[in-house]
DNA sequence: TCGGCTCACACTTTTGAACAGT
DNA sequence: AACTGTTCAAAAGTGTGAGCCG
């Protein structure tokens, strides 16, 4: 569930982390929040990280994942997350590179995404860490999904609130804290420009495994191994191969 | 002509219902 | 009856290239 909270004062609440040297976690008050896949973060940041939004909403890879310390125990919260425009500028790539491309586009409707288990106490927070994976972006200003809208060759970055509130309906009369991590800047766009995230991303996101050859060429290389695997028809193979698949995600169950 | 956007494609993973076993 | 584990189909999600559009 989305909701709209923000208007124009979307900045004043800029909580920006000055340097990309800074540790990946930050305290406010006596509540502290992590960025739980930094690794991963810091190596798209590396390379200059970019987001797909599509008019039906994509989801993020790296996906917004933290975990919450320091919150009281028995209080309820709302915790959501809402995307800031780094700049006023919009971005082209020349020569492989980001330029500037001039003036940023009209700010989009900013709408907030609010974390599936809102409101929860203290407790249930802290005991796990918190998964965005379901927030999408799109680049659709007449969305009607809740979807958090973006401009396409534009930078932002995710900026994540922790409000003490009985409801996301009554947020706007909770303390707010807000939080944010200098490596999940990213360039929203509607194909990727950088073949270096592609290929981290195709490394990473399993999703993207029937693309790992890369191409239209591909899809045939890559049809013709499944079928090869799949054609024996003996139920020993399909089995092992559904063994392999259950043992790689044991871990995960677990 | 060019750069950005949309869509169909063929694949993998996830999810949830149905069923069987304890 | 209640719980747990397994199987299977459907849904969701992925990047790419071709074609469209301004």
């Amino acid at each position: 569930m989305c909701v709209c909270i923000f208007s124009t004062d979307c900045k004043l609440n800029l909580n920006m982390p000055r340097s990309p040297s800074a540790a990946h976690s930050y305290q406010h008050g006596c509540s502290r929040m992590t960025l739980e896949n930094s690794d991963l973060w810091k190596s798209f940041h590396s390379i200059g990280t970019e987001m797909i939004i599509t008019k039906h909403g994509r989801r993020m890879f790296p996906h917004c994942s933290v975990s919450v310390t320091g919150l009281q125990p028995f209080t309820n919260y709302v915790i959501m997350v809402d995307m800031v425009p780094v700049d006023s500028f919009k971005y082209k790539v020349q020569s492989n590179q980001w330029e500037v491309a001039g003036k940023a586009e009209p700010q989009p409707p900013c709408r907030t995404y609010t974390h599936p288990d809102s409101p929860a106490t203290g407790t249930h927070w802290m005991k796990q860490s918190l998964s965005f994976l379901k927030m999408k972006l799109t680049n659709n200003t007449l969305d009607q999904h809740g979807h958090i809208i973006l401009h396409s060759m534009h930078r932002y970055y995710p900026r994540f609130h922790v409000v003490q509130a009985d409801s996301p309906y009554t947020v706007r009369w909770g303390s707010f804290q807000t939080f944010s991590f200098p490596e999940t800047v990213f360039t929203a766009v509607t194909a990727y420009q950088n073949p270096k995230i592609t290929k981290l991303k195709i490394d990473h996101n399993p999703f993207a495994k029937g693309f790992r050859e890369g191409g239209t060429h591909s899809h045939k290389t890559y049809f013709k191994v499944s079928c090869l695997q799949r054609t024996p028809s003996t139920s020993q193979s399909v089995q092992e191969q559904k063994n392999q698949a259950s043992s790689r995600q044991q871990p995960l169950k677990g």
